[in-house]
RNA sequence: AGGCGCGUAGCUCAGUGGGAGAGCGCUUCCUUGACGCGGAAGAGGCCAGGGGUUCAAUCCCCCUCGCGCCUACCA
């Protein structure tokens, strides 16, 4: 390592830190350490995704308080990994399959399964590269992802096991379905968002009556006026006084043959639409409530495929459910029964990966049974096993906890871990199989076997109809089993019933919700279920660092199930950043165009000033708007620290070998004291705000200790030494130099580490990282250093203040004087006369109790000191003076002229353009010079004064 | 509708029960031997509005206005 090149070069020194750190295994955690352990998981990014910048604060911060960690002396372990992201992951492979007229049907479970892991092996390293570029110190030897071996066995042992404790359950109930992703979604799946639709208003004839005039009609008001096919029953409040006398009577449901009830329902609000609510049970989540509540039939007229089912009725079915709406509408029109329609602003439910208009629809899914697990969870939060930071998310945690429903976990897809559990239906024995005629319930949609393409039909029939239970189990689009059939599960793969050793079970074909997995991540990631040394020495992790976005669909459940399987919090802190917006607050997204790539921003001005950047954004409790601004002004920190560097490392002939100033503790100066007392704080400070998570904080000190104070103050007043000492002088400075710079390189390491190593390697030859040097943390405090420096650094401004204000020529070299009755500031001035001079370009400068200043002498005061410029030789004031009013006579002479002319409505008419234009730059160059000839004039009037 | 958060310099934002801050931008000056991605000196703010608590409020409490987010509902 020589000195260092003239500029920075992030590109150039990037990789090459990052592959010598893994190559010698510094991101390696022990198990066999005896220092303190300190661990985080990741938060597994979706392995077909690329890194955007939710992702780049996320990691950041987990590398800041890595790296911090590891030179605190803590065996620390970041586990790396993905998360195979099951709807959207498999939404893309599809996505890839139709460009060539395929689709997962066509090919097959199987060949589709393969065709998603080769993807992953194309495109799932380059999340992995991505995080490498912004420079993680990952434990890369323990990279996981949620469907490698190791996991899956988690996935199934926890599945078994809370299937065993009677945690889980099927049930048939209304759950959402996205009909383009063709699987049941959770509540938190499903995004809410305003639409303007339309609100339609039928009319159901009352039964009773014969004649069809107004008084027989109830009016009814929908959004969804397809969904009237599947109406069971009519309600209204009891106390309505408009319909109270009509409970009880029946209406006959328009379009169909069906009568349907007037039922009694408190929950229906009076003051919307007409007071009077078509109840619709299997395809509305209120409507299946009351469904249940008053037993009345449940009919399901839309299908998984978003199309009229046959219940719907000969003239609907196989339409899709926009189709029929517009043709229901029409019918009714035809039918004079539509009373009329209004716009209407609503929330509509939609699929959180597709934006697909979800829809409700009856299906039998797989549940947990949430309760006892959600109040485990809100007790460690509570009794503080978990603390959540900022605090403020405690009550939203809290409200959300309470209110929780069970959760389906079920998905209709097929990437994503198979649900553990068989089905036998030639069983007829206890404890696993069927029980009497359940069989003919399951139900096959065959597409082809053997080339030819089949209907489907229940599996009794298929088999009647001479078909293979392995041909329909393979070949089948959907699989529907009913409740009733009893479920075994399995931590191993059967191949026969165990009750009954029939061949032809059939394993159930749902995979799990993918939060099901990465709830498991804080320990599944560590070897669970072995009793692993990982799990001994991390488990419970230190911290989470999350977005709030996740937090229930992720945190909230990973501490549910941490709880349960390891009897302990999963980790104690979750420090819960903001999200990356941009510039004018909204969210970034493709579809809005406004997304900032983070890797180009680290091609532009390198990783170490990005990771500056989201450091210094990173404020508690406010969302992060992404300005590159900002990024390019700590890409000139970085410039200012290289050469503040190269500065310091040109006088290493000085430098001692040990890199302690102790040797020289007996001959540090006032200003050495002063920035010895600075880092002290600064890492004390650091070290605070870290282990508060304030990063802004940690990033703002440090930025300002380098910049403003070692480099505007200590690094100017040190030159005159080293341009002018004697060696024995300078090598005091020296020494206190390398020593400063040595441990801002180490402070400044987690949050800049490609630029803190190259540095680090220029100045020690032995080419240990500066990883493995310590944090700083503990200095002697030289408290006296700070009042006494004070005097200096007031003494230095006043005066350089006095020549800003007047305008004096840097070149010229003055005379001042400072006056003070402090014994204490008397002797700092004198004994850091000439660099006081230096720094305020000064030739004499008077000290004392009675120092005569003449007349014409500009005064400022700071810090009980008087100082004074006489302004004798330099500014003749009488005549100035005299130059600036004769100055400014003329110029306002010339702008009234000028105003005049521009107020000129015939000159605005008839002047050429270009004219005009000329007069109003003229006007304000007139104005700029009258406003500044006016302020020179008001300062030498205080001058006089 | 309920809950949470925000409103501070032209812009983006820190911050604190007692003196109003940073970065960028702006003005003036400076080719000083680390750095013009620099240095020095400045201008600019009833800390959203109103009320209360206090010796003292930008900060704590209440209300109003404006903005954002979350949750729930919407036949």
């Amino acid at each position: 390592m020589g000195l260092l090149e003239k500029n920075f070069n992030p590109k150039e020194v990037e990789d090459k830190w990052y592959n010598y750190w893994e190559k010698n295994n510094l991101f390696t955690a022990k198990t066999d350490s005896n220092k303190p352990p300190f661990s985080i998981v990741i938060p597994p990014p979706n392995v077909t995704g690329s890194l955007h910048m939710g992702h780049a604060l996320n990691v950041t911060i987990q590398d800041i308080l890595t790296r911090w960690k590891i030179m605190s002396g803590f065996n620390v372990l970041w586990v790396p990994g993905t998360d195979h992201a099951g709807i959207a992951t498999q939404n893309v492979v599809e996505k890839e399959l139709s460009k060539q007229g395929l689709d997962r049907h066509k090919i097959g479970r199987q060949a589709f399964i393969e065709k998603v892991w080769e993807w992953k092996a194309e495109y799932g390293g380059r999340i992995i590269h991505q995080l490498k570029k912004l420079g993680c110190a990952c434990d890369w030897s323990r990279e996981r992802f949620t469907l490698d071996e190791g996991l899956s066995r988690a996935v199934r042992e926890v599945f078994v096991r809370l299937f065993e404790e009677g945690l889980l359950y099927r049930d048939n109930r209304l759950i959402n379905w996205c009909p383009r992703c063709h699987t049941a979604l959770s509540d938190l799946e499903v995004e809410y968002e305003e639409i303007e639709g339309k609100l339609y208003f039928i009319k159901y004839p009352l039964t009773s009556n014969t004649g069809k005039n107004e008084e027989n009609l109830i009016n009814i008001a929908t959004t969804r006026p397809e969904t009237m096919l599947g109406d069971t029953a009519v309600a209204v409040h009891p106390e309505d006084p408009r319909y109270s006398h009509l409970i009880g009577k029946t209406v006959e449901l328009p379009l169909t043959n069906r009568k349907i009830k007037i039922i009694s329902e408190s929950s229906v609000d009076p003051s919307f639409g007409t007071g009077a609510l078509k109840v619709t049970p299997a395809h509305d989540f209120n409507d299946e409530i009351i469904g249940r509540l008053h037993k009345i039939p449940f009919i399901s007229v839309i299908t998984e495929d978003g199309r009229m089912s046959g219940d719907a009725g000969d003239r609907y079915k196989g339409l899709d459910r926009y189709e029929c709406r517009k043709k229901i509408i029409a019918n009714l029109k035809e039918e004079g029964l539509l009373a009329g329609e209004q716009r209407h602003l609503h929330a509509v439910g939609h699929c959180y990966r597709c934006k697909t208009i979800i829809e409700p629809i009856l299906s039998v899914q797989w549940y947990v049974k949430i309760e006892s697990l959600a109040l485990e969870a809100v007790r460690l939060v509570r009794e503080g096993n978990i603390r959540l930071i900022p605090n403020a998310w405690d009550n939203n945690y809290y409200s959300w906890m309470k209110d929780i429903k069970d959760w389906c976990i079920s998905r209709q897809i097929w990437w994503g871990h198979q649900i553990p559990v068989w089905y036998c239906p030639d069983c007829s024995g206890n404890g696993g199989g069927l029980q009497g005629n359940v069989i003919e319930h399951i139900f096959y949609e065959p597409l082809r076997v053997n080339n030819n393409t089949i209907s489907g039909g229940t599996y009794s029939h298929l088999r009647k109809a001479g078909l293979k239970h392995e041909d329909i189990i393979k070949n089948s689009k959907i699989i529907r089993i009913p409740k009733e059939v009893k479920p075994l599960s399995q931590r191993q793969d059967i191949e026969e019933c165990p009750n009954c050793k029939s061949k032809d079970i059939i394993r159930d074909p749902d995979v799990l919700d993918t939060w099901f997995s990465s709830a498991l991540w804080p320990f599944s990631t560590l070897g669970w279920p072995e009793n692993t040394k990982e799990l001994k020495t991390f488990y419970p992790t230190s911290v989470l660092v999350t977005g709030f976005d996740i937090l229930f669909f992720w945190v909230a459940r990973m501490i549910m199930m941490g709880s349960k399987f390891m009897q302990r919090e999963p980790f104690k802190d979750v420090y819960i950043h903001a999200l990356v917006r941009d510039l004018d607050g909204h969210k970034m997204s493709k579809s809005k165009g406004n997304v900032i790539d983070p890797l180009v921003m680290i091609e532009r001005y390198g990783t170490d000033a990005f990771r500056f950047s989201l450091a210094a954004f990173a404020a508690q409790g406010r969302d992060v708007r992404f300005s590159e601004k900002k990024v390019e002004g700590y890409r000139h920190f970085i410039n200012k620290i290289w050469n503040a560097s190269k500065f310091i490392l040109n006088y290493r002939e000085f430098r001692s070998d040990k890199s302690s100033i102790n040797e020289y503790a007996e001959q540090l100066d006032l200003p050495s004291m002063w920035i010895l007392n600075r880092l002290a704080m600064t890492a004390q400070g650091i070290n605070k705000e870290l282990s508060e998570y304030r990063f802004n904080d940690a990033a703002s000190k440090i930025y300002h200790f380098i910049w403003h104070e070692f480099c505007d103050w200590y690094i100017e007043i040190v030159k005159p030494v080293l341009y002018k000492g004697d060696d024995e002088a300078k090598k005091v400075i020296v020494n206190c130099l390398f020593f400063i710079l040595d441990n801002i390189l180490r402070m400044l390491h987690p949050f800049m580490p490609f630029i803190t190593e190259e540095i680090w390697n220029s100045i020690y030859a032995d080419k240990t990282s500066i990883m493995t040097s310590a944090y700083p943390s503990e200095f002697p405090f030289y408290t006296d250093a700070e009042e006494l420096m004070s005097f200096f650094i007031d003494a230095v401004s006043g005066i350089r203040h006095i020549r800003g204000e007047l305008n004096i020529n840097p070149s010229l070299e003055i005379i001042a004087g400072i006056k003070t009755l402090s014994q204490k500031a008397e002797i700092v001035l004198r004994e850091n006369i000439s660099a006081i001079m230096k720094l305020t370009k000064c030739r004499e400068i008077n000290i004392g109790e009675d120092i005569a200043r003449s007349e014409d002498s500009a005064v400022t005061i700071k810090n009980n000191m008087e100082i004074y410029v006489p302004l004798g030789g330099l500014l003749d004031i009488k005549s100035e003076m005299a130059r600036l009013i004769k100055d400014k006579r003329k110029t306002e002479s010339e702008l009234s002229f000028v105003s005049k002319k521009l107020s000129n409505e015939d000159f605005l008419k008839n002047a050429p353009t270009d004219i005009i234009e000329k007069e109003r730059e003229k006007f304000n160059i007139l104005a700029e010079k009258s406003q500044k000839t006016s302020e020179s004039i008001k300062i030498l009037k205080t001058i006089k004064g």
